[in-house]
DNA sequence: ATCCCGAGGG
DNA sequence: CCCTCTGGAT
């Protein structure tokens, strides 16, 4: 099946099925949305939405996470992954709010990339969600379902190269929304260890479940 | 043993 | 490019 094909099958189905899909990770403003995705690295949204009302509740915006402790902070989150480094990020990234952007998130990829704990992905995934610009954030879920259906070459090995990969296919007005049909789709059937091909909709087309026609 | 909406540093 | 950070679920 020709790569335009493949994206044609993974939107209509998505547009169906899915219409308004939106992150599982809790949050009422942008700066909290900015926290729950940084703390999210290498972790599940489920984790991340346990301890985030409590941490909300003590640091509601960025003057107070900036005037606490790292130790303060770690107490918070102690139960996700890489506590340490997070409490560091969290309360740097504050404090650079505070200091360069007088307390507002900024809206450019270049700026939010500036602050500490994020990076390309979380910076893409706060322009996607809070500003609808058509930025793809690629984490291990995009990553992997876009390998597996033919969305991203097996020569795409980066994170970069299977966001250009995407980008180069999927309608800017749609991309926002595919982000999150990629992350849902690797998240409920399209699992790591053990896809439910079975109950995938789109396996007709994949090439893992042309490789591994018996997974479950 | 492997995975979860990665980032920073060498 | 590599490595480290690191807890909880499966």
């Amino acid at each position: 099946m020709q790569k335009k094909e493949r994206f044609k099958r993974f939107l209509d189905y998505f547009t169906q099925h899915f219409p308004e899909p939106k992150t599982e990770l809790n949050f009422s403003n942008p700066f909290e949305l900015l926290v729950a995705v940084i703390l999210s690295a290498q972790c599940t949204d489920k984790r991340i939405n346990q301890i985030t009302p409590a941490l909300f509740a003590r640091f509601s915006e960025p003057e107070s996470l900036a005037a606490a402790s790292v130790d303060e902070v770690f107490t918070y989150i102690r139960s996700v992954s890489y506590p340490n480094n997070k409490a560091k990020h969290l309360v740097g990234m504050a404090n650079m709010l505070m200091d360069r952007f007088g307390g507002e998130i900024p809206a450019t990829v270049d700026e939010l990339q500036t602050l500490p704990g994020v990076g390309r992905k979380t910076a893409h995934v706060i322009l996607s969600v809070v500003y609808n610009e058509p930025t793809m954030a690629v984490d291990t879920h995009v990553f992997r379902v876009s390998h597996r259906l033919g969305l991203a070459p097996l020569t795409a090995t980066t994170p970069l190269a299977v966001e250009k990969a995407l980008m180069a296919h999927i309608p800017k007005q749609y991309v926002p929304k595919a982000h999150h049909w990629l992350i849902l789709h690797g998240r409920y059937v399209c699992l790591a260890r053990a896809p439910n091909c079975k109950e995938c909709a789109l396996k007709d087309f994949c090439k893992y479940y042309e490789k591994y026609p018996i997974s479950i």
